[in-house]
DNA sequence: ACATTTATCTCGCTC
DNA sequence: GAGCGAGGTAAATGT
């Protein structure tokens, strides 16, 4: 990893056009082949950046101090102009980066679920996980205590976005059972206001999880 | 902004709880009040993090080199074990970064097309920008040749999702207006298939427009 | 503080 | 390679 402190200005063009104008800032060049270019506020975010892999071509320094730098790949281009170098440093991280366990997503709580089908109500069956529809993977289809198909969507914070996914598979499972009813429901440790208003407008149901229970039985 | 390249593990306890074995990576610390952890590789994304503004307590190290840095806010905390620092660095950056210039975003091309109606058909009338529905806002609110309203959703990229936002648009909408016929229409530089072919399949309508054309003329 | 949407989203997975 | 959806999404914006 490559550390440097200079200043410089940023020309970004690929998706969209961008400009930096002269300023001190830390560029951070990844040996995986990212680049991305931070300013000292404004957050988490760098202020432009390539996602690896980045082709470089990164010359020396010119005698004056200054350098261009180019970053690339088949549809990007970010242009570091170095007017000033501050600090240059290289640094050797971990080869092999372990990498980040993660406890509580959305996977693990489909997970359980599919396992936990009472969870929904008395005599509910799973069917599957990630089923296909023409318009996208439900997360989970079950049965219900009336042995009809119901497709459900989980999340950890359920939004609007998601009763607009269960509609979708719902209309695309519709096509695929015409004879059949099918429903919706909407399962998460979090569902919004908003979320519970249309999905209850648009005649499926939602229910929450409790965390804490699922923590500990999972 | 504060840069330490160190043997560390991380927890993080907050939406989610996750742990980092141990390895050499980069800390970086802003003034902002953010923190993110880096590896050498995977990409643009930090392995762990916190958003701004965060409380420290970074006490300096103990004398067997060690220390424990914990970063927090109401809901969420992140510790770092310190087991070994490599090189620890303090920068000065531009106190007032300028910030990034944009040229080619959505909103610039809502504006547009808010401008220029006539890209939709003629004698089609601009209404509103962010028109507010129950369901959240449109992004133009348009009349078309026959004084029909329609609700336009603008994308740079317009995917599966883009068709569900506008569905549910003009479904609010022909709430709000029971006796009148409401239109959807998605516009995006580009419109990928499976929107083209849902889109369709819902009624609705689309178009692209072309990049360089809005380039050159807005 | 809450709700919603955008993003050069990134990233991983599946087909 | 394209499509699809999660993400501790983050950040901006309006209420």
């Amino acid at each position: 990893m490559r550390i440097v402190i200079a200043e410089c200005t940023v020309e970004y063009t690929g998706r969209l056009t961008t400009w930096l104008p002269p300023a001190v800032r830390a560029i951070i060049i990844k040996t995986d082949g990212s680049v991305t270019v931070h300013s000292d506020d404004k957050g988490y975010k760098p202020l432009n950046w390539m996602t690896k892999p980045a082709h470089f071509e990164i010359p020396p320094l010119r005698e004056d101090g200054t350098a261009e730098w180019v970053f690339g790949n088949s549809k990007e281009r970010l242009v570091i102009y170095l007017h000033s170098v501050i600090t240059d440093t290289q640094h050797t991280l971990s080869l092999s980066e372990p990498g980040l366990k993660k406890k509580g997503t959305e996977k693990e709580l489909q997970g359980w679920l599919s396992q936990n089908p009472q969870q929904f109500g008395t005599d509910w069956q799973f069917i599957a996980r990630e089923y296909p529809t023409g318009e996208g993977p439900v997360d989970l289809l079950m049965l219900n205590e009336e042995g009809e198909r119901v497709a459900v969507e989980v999340k950890r914070v359920a939004s609007i976005g998601a009763v607009d996914q269960i509609s979708r598979y719902v209309g695309a499972l519709k096509r695929d059972y015409p004879q059949e009813p099918i429903h919706g429901c909407l399962i998460a440790f979090d569902v919004r206001p908003r979320a519970r208003l249309l999905i209850e407008q648009r005649g499926f149901h939602w229910r929450e999880i409790d965390k804490e229970e699922f923590l500990n039985s999972s």
